[in-house]
DNA sequence: TCAATATATGAACAATCATTCATATTTTCA
DNA sequence: TGAAAATATGAATGATTGTTCATATATTGA
């Protein structure tokens, strides 16, 4: 049933400085928005930046964050380069943060 | 069966902002080392700093962020106060993090 | 009440980081 | 080939943040 119980298990200082530098990547708004842009499917860099009224340059700088991270992949067709999530963890993820605080707004 | 689909609804600003925020508390070497630390059961304060090697002030400074945060609760006992995590969400998304790095890992 | 213990807090400093600006790279199409 | 379009990147800057040091608050026991 509960395929994540880890608690038992000793966590090196390593997987735990890890698992704080994965939190991070969703502990920033622009690529939070970018990541719940990219739930809804594949997009382009530029439609991004429309969407979120940003600067190419600072969506891109995101991006390559979290392309870097293993969060995100591109594609490419033609100049265009379409980015999609690249694991089913990060939407999980995503889900159970959202889950969290919107049951925090509801009590 | 998956409680967790939010991905339709439309999401305000506001709410991703707090997002970001919420992930931002997990973002932190000390604040997941404590965070896992209190995964085990409450714990005082001091107990915290020394098993984390760390300095008196600095584990009470990141407490206090979780604590504000909604994170974690103190309970008083004489002069010494424990603290132990608020909310089941907490827990559930450390390990949903840390199924993702070990998986990554063994990939 | 006074000293000792446990925790909290304010200020300061160093480090990290997101954005902007300018420019580089890559690809398409004429 | 050469211009235009899409994306990437390096440097600079302003803002945020974690830690340390010093000190304050709170509680206990003598």
């Amino acid at each position: 049933m509960n395929d994540c119980s880890y608690i038992d298990k000793p966590l090196s200082l390593d997987t735990l400085f890890e698992l704080s530098e994965f939190f991070k990547f969703f502990g920033d708004t622009t690529r939070i928005r970018i990541i719940e842009i990219l739930m809804s499917g594949e997009i382009s860099v530029n439609e991004i930046a429309e969407k979120l009224q940003l600067g190419q340059s600072a969506v891109s700088h995101q991006l390559r964050i979290l392309r870097t991270a293993g969060l995100v992949k591109p594609r490419r067709a033609g100049r265009t380069i379409f980015y999609s999530l690249d694991d089913e963890h990060i939407g999980l993820i995503f889900n159970t943060g959202l889950a969290h605080i919107l049951h925090k707004k509801g009590a």
